[in-house]
RNA sequence: GGGCGUUUAGCUCAGUUGGCUAGAGCACCAGCUCGACAAGCUGGGGGUCACUGGUUCGAGCCCAGUAACGCCCA
């Protein structure tokens, strides 16, 4: 035989790979027959290479596509890669520093995304090299990326609709600033960490004061130059009544804290209660004097700023007053929003963190260089009460690892909320529908009792009601999506600014009012208000103050007309917005994208890669493949994506774009830590193919993925010394990021490969988890040498199943069992259960048993075609159900069976059985196969040979000794076992055996114990031969015996040694002397 | 501060509407190179199901509370 005894994955898998992909095996076509079944990818961004996370996501995904091509499906999974903005830019720019010690300013604009390209190249190509190599099933001749002309194209109209409706809309907002990168960040890319500061305690000096009214009004902060853009001081309308209700809280939390934080609690009630003296009566004339209409002196910037009476305030808090910053603060934004009318904001802040023309004298000044000089200012004047040290918990930016700053800055917005009107989603299709709002209509879409015109709606896999709830509390919010970054990497915001006089504007009415397809424009006004062109150049005419000076944005739709128009867009007066777009605005619109949205007949993909239009009768790819069936993703992504995929496919298609979606588990490291590249605990697949094979990573991850929401993997570093491993959850961190220190050497390593220059050796890191699936593979490679030496000229004939002996109808069985458990698993997205009950079937029944009870019948030649034939069906099966689970071992496999068995089946001949098995039959369920009789009697032979087994071990017959046994059976166990004896006697070793009702039990003869039947071992108890030994195990023990109980008497053992070992000792003692005892026993009866 | 999850053998995990003597793999112990497989075969040991109380004929599972760990949001 040429197979080898053990599997090698790496002499298989690339030849199979490169037989997928030159007969384009997972292509797929939208004329294909079958009804789609679409996967779009969670698109890995293109900052790094994947680890074990993304490749339990690839690996389900593949699963669930795999499963549905051999369903007979039309099965797409769409792969492509993300842009992800601010990411990227990050890292190259990054680089560029750290290598060239140049900034992006240095290298402009141009080369920095020419920078970014190339870096983009280098690691789509390492990421699908990844993917290809786990196995995934992907079209590759559908490949995106979120920058691809096509997807461009749906960014544009996109956005260009929702401007056109106004539901996108520019306006200040107080945002997540980072100075170093000198953008825009997401909330969620933020982190906390804490710093040591200060809170100042502040004067301000109040202006004339009259009789009884404090000369200053203090207020505390942890950022004291922001004071240079505080607008105003405020303070609670009603503090006594507040100050009460926080009383009685404090009072409600003594009560109920548990007696170790009574203490605190009481000494908190304490504090609250002493500022009825200490506090009160100052707050309540602060009050009356901000009812006044009284003002305090801010003090450098010598500026008059008003009391105001707001809620925010807190009486229980501080000295009860605070200032009130807008620019700077969200807190103090929203107080300022309540008091528009009464106080004004400023911004003291340039984009880059230093303090701004508004800031006076200390214009140009670093953010934290203006704290020191305000500080010592306000000091040199007498106006710091105190200054307290605290641990300040902070914001910083996730990408520069900077401290971020409130900000207040132009911003794109989508608006989620409910609009006047409603919005129509899918307009121009047949699934037009109108919904309060867009984010309304994804909490609609994942609402049980909700339907898209198509009878759709989105449900979440494994747990339903508690993935719906993570992904409707989030949009329940309903905030306001910011969707523009100041970077240079992504999707230009395609509007035209300009700010105009109201004069200028009636002469721009000709290119403003011309209603032209593809082009929309708003003018907003001095008041802030929006209103169409129309209506702002009647304004103008008629010289209304609001529209003295306005700004116009003019969104162009498409890319080419907008370059067409540059010219007379410019003499207009316009300028192209600066800003592009957030990563996932684009990544929201993937699943309809990448099909080629809005038109597939013009969609424009690379050569080589598959048109999405209309052509020869064939169906577009939109239309086929759209609505997509199932995304597949980490819980982490439920607010980020699945909810805006859910929103755009509404709007811009009227339809969900999927239907179920599966929440796969977190992969964590050994101590329970979520794995990431940066971090150092992650594992890169490709170091596990190379060391287990693809399929035995795959197995033992669809096994890993039950239901939970986390996954511990412990890791192992090889030892870039010694080769050795060591588990990285005993290795301390080391100085730097993503270091560690060898616990047994103390000599550092790297786990993210970026310390080279440093001299700190690089580690890879596997897991020894993944050895159960190589072994499995193994155990599969060798049953099937198994079959192949005994299936030449296995040959297919019609059979009656009552004409197959049990063994063979039992396997049947049990096959057609597996083949239900698999499929019900496989709809309950229980990747472990399906994977289960395939190992189960395939390893504890037909290699355990069936395989064994065949071996007499293949060197039989009037038994052996029979046999030839059911095994060959059970292979095929088995390979089959195996196929999406790993499909290396089984796509060779399958060859081979192909070559030595063309023709298969037991009743019928099974249909494809040549060419790849990735496009095979998935197994079916058939009538018939099902048989309790073989099972019950399989079932019973089973717990008799176990039982048998047990008693050759306990009486020491040698595994290779043929020993006669007699069963003594009767009644219903009688009929079970008859005819099964062959089947016993095979699996028990026997050398003959009989069964019957009345056997009367021998001396030497060993018992085994099955329900009511005793299965007899003939002479297995040579009477004196077991005394000889038994006697001689006897003296053995007793010497034992009396060595540990000299031991134990001798005083000096006892006294000096430790009581652990003492007592260890004398518990061994007990032990030996039980043994000794039944030693005994077992003697006398054999006397 | 709000929401959610986890806790079962030394390790990593199953345990479906409450009905077993609580299972698997790895690790451990003993034996086995018999024509597929030592990455294997046969047999074995190992668990107060985190803790406390409750409901029930019956609780790993249901209820209340406690603790530890983890995640998300503010």
């Amino acid at each position: 035989m040429s197979e080898p005894k053990s599997y090698d994955p790496a002499s298989i898998e690339p030849a199979i790979t490169e037989r997928w992909l030159q007969q384009k095996a997972f292509a797929a076509s939208a004329d294909a027959p079958g009804k789609s079944y679409v996967i779009m990818m969670p698109l890995p961004n293109v900052t790094g290479a994947l680890h074990m996370g993304h490749a339990m996501d690839n690996v389900m995904q593949d699963l669930l596509t795999r499963w549905h091509r051999m369903r007979g499906d039309n099965a797409l999974w769409q792969a492509g890669t993300d842009h992800a903005g601010i990411a990227t830019q990050q890292v190259v720019e990054t680089r560029l520093f750290e290598l060239e010690k140049k900034t992006r300013h240095d290298v402009g604009r141009a080369e920095l995304v020419r920078r970014i390209w190339e870096w983009k190249d280098q690691y789509q190509k390492r990421i699908v090299g990844q993917q290809q190599r786990m196995g995934c099933s992907c079209d590759w001749d559908r490949q995106r990326f979120t920058m691809d002309a096509v997807c461009a194209r749906a960014v544009r109209h996109t956005f260009f609709r929702m401007f056109q409706e106004g539901l996108i809309y520019r306006g200040d907002r107080l945002v997540n600033w980072d100075c170093s990168l000198q953008t825009a960040v997401a909330d969620d890319e933020l982190y906390k960490a804490t710093v040591d500061g200060h809170f100042w305690h502040l004067r301000y000096p109040v202006i004339d004061p009259r009789p009884g009214e404090p000369a200053h009004i203090v207020v505390a902060t942890t950022r004291p130059e922001t004071m240079l853009a505080d607008t105003a001081v405020a303070c609670h309308p009603d503090p006594s009544a507040a100050l009460e209700a926080a009383i009685g809280k404090a009072r409600e939390k003594l009560a109920a804290a548990p007696q170790k934080e009574r203490a605190d609690a009481a000494a908190e009630l304490a504090a609250l209660e002493d500022r009825r003296g200490t506090h009160l009566a100052h707050l309540q004339v602060v009050a009356r004097m901000a009812r006044d209409g009284r003002k305090v002196r801010l003090p450098l910037m010598d500026r008059a700023v008003p009391l105001i009476l707001d809620e925010w305030a807190k009486p229980e808090l501080g000295s009860g007053c605070v200032k009130i910053t807008p620019g700077h603060d969200p807190n103090d934004h929203e107080v300022w929003k309540r008091h528009q009318d009464e106080i004004g904001i400023v911004s003291v802040l340039a984009t880059n963190g230093s303090i701004n023309e508004h800031g006076g004298k200390y214009r140009g000044l670093d953010r934290f260089d203006a704290r020191r000089r305000v500080v010592a200012d306000l000091e040199q004047l007498g106006l710091v009460e105190r200054v307290e040290d605290r641990v300040i918990e902070i914001d910083h930016s996730d990408r520069s690892k900077t401290i971020v700053e409130p900000f207040v800055s132009k911003q794109w917005f989508v608006r989620m909320g409910d609009v006047d009107g409603g919005v129509l989603c899918g307009r121009g299709t047949h699934n037009e529908f109108r919904t309060p709002g867009l984010a309304q209509a994804a909490i609609d879409a994942a609402d049980p009792k909700w339907r898209t015109k198509t009878g759709r709606n989105v449900r979440f896999w494994p747990d339903p009601e508690r993935y719906h709830k993570i992904y409707t509390q989030w949009l329940a919010e309903k905030r306001d999506w910011c969707i523009s970054r100041q970077l240079w990497w992504g999707h230009r915001i395609p509007v035209w600014r300009g700010e105009f006089t109201g004069a200028q504007l009636v002469a721009l009415e000709s290119i403003l009012l011309q209603r032209m397809e593809g082009i929309a424009a708003w003018i907003t006004l001095r008041d802030g208000s929006t209103v169409s062109p129309a209506d702002a150049v009647a304004l103008a005419k008629r010289t209304d103050p609001r529209a003295e000076r306005v700004e116009a944005l003019v969104c162009v739709r498409d890319a080419d007309k907008e370059k067409a128009l540059d010219g007379i867009l410019r003499s207009g007066g316009l300028t192209p917005d600066d800003d592009v777009l957030d990563t996932w605005f684009s990544s929201a619109l993937w699943p309809h994208s990448t099909l080629g949205w809005p038109d597939p007949a013009t969609a424009k993909v690379d050569p080589g890669q598959t048109a999405l239009g209309e052509k020869d009768g064939r169906p577009d790819s939109l239309s086929c493949y759209y609505p997509g069936s199932c995304l597949v993703t980490g819980r982490d992504i439920i607010t980020l994506w699945v909810a805006r995929m859910v929103l755009t496919g509404l709007y811009n298609l009227g339809d969900v774009p999927f239907t179920d979606v599966f929440i796969h588990a977190t992969i964590m490291d050994g101590k329970g830590e979520r794995m990431s590249k940066s971090k150092g605990n992650g594992v890169d697949p490709v170091d596990v193919i190379e060391e287990f094979g693809a399929d035995a990573m795959r197995y033992v991850l669809c096994e890993m993925q039950t239901g939970t929401q986390d996954i511990r993997l412990p890791v192992q570093v090889i030892s870039p010394v010694d080769g050795a491993r060591i588990d990285l959850a005993d290795c301390k961190p080391g100085p730097y990021k993503g270091t560690f220190v060898d616990p047994r050497n103390g000599k550092l390593f790297d786990m993210v490969g970026m310390m080279e220059k440093q001299g700190v050796p690089g580690a890879r890191a596997t897991s020894d988890r993944f050895e159960v699936g190589r072994n499995f593979c193994n155990k599969l490679w060798n049953a099937a040498r198994f079959a192949f030496l005994n299936l030449e000229g296995a040959d297919f004939a019609p059979r009656r199943l009552a004409d197959l002996p049990v063994e063979d109808r039992w396997i049947l069985s049990r096959l057609d069992d597996a083949i239900a458990r698999v499929n019900q698993a496989l709809e309950n997205y229980n990747p472990s259960a399906a994977v289960g009950a395939c190992r189960d079937f395939f390893w504890s029944e037909l290699c355990d048993w069936y395989l064994e009870l065949i071996k007499p019948r293949m060197k039989d030649a009037a038994r052996a075609p029979l046999a030839r034939q059911v095994l060959a069906h059970a292979l095929d099966q088995t390979l089959r159900l195996l196929q999406p689970f790993v499909p290396f071992v089984t796509e060779e496999l399958w060859a081979r069976l192909g070559e030595l068995a063309p023709a298969r089946g037991v009743v019928a001949e099974l249909p494809t059985p040549s060419g790849l098995l990735v496009r095979a039959r998935w197994p079916a369920v058939t009538p018939g196969f099902r048989d309790a009789d073989a099972e019950s009697r399989v079932a019973l032979a089973q717990e008799v040979v176990t039982a048998l087994r047990e008693v050759r071990a306990r009486y020491q017959v040698a595994p290779s000794a043929r020993v006669p046994v007699v069963v003594r059976a009767g009644g219903a166990n009688a009929v079970l076992l008859a005819g099964c004896e062959a089947l016993l006697a095979g699996m028990a070793g026997a050398s003959e055996l009989r069964i019957d009702a009345c056997f009367v039990k021998p001396k030497d003869a060993a018992t085994a114990v099955v329900r009511d039947i005793e299965a007899y071992v003939l002479g297995v108890v040579d009477l004196g031969k077991e005394r000889e030994k038994l006697e001689k195990q006897r003296d053995k023990l007793a010497q034992q015996v009396g060595g540990l109980a000299g031991k134990l008497d001798n005083q000096g053992f006892v006294a000096k040694a430790p009581a652990d070992v003492v007592t260890r000792e004398r518990a061994r003692l007990e032990d030996l002397k039980r043994q000794l005892a039944s030693l005994e026993a077992a003697l006398t009866e054999l006397r």
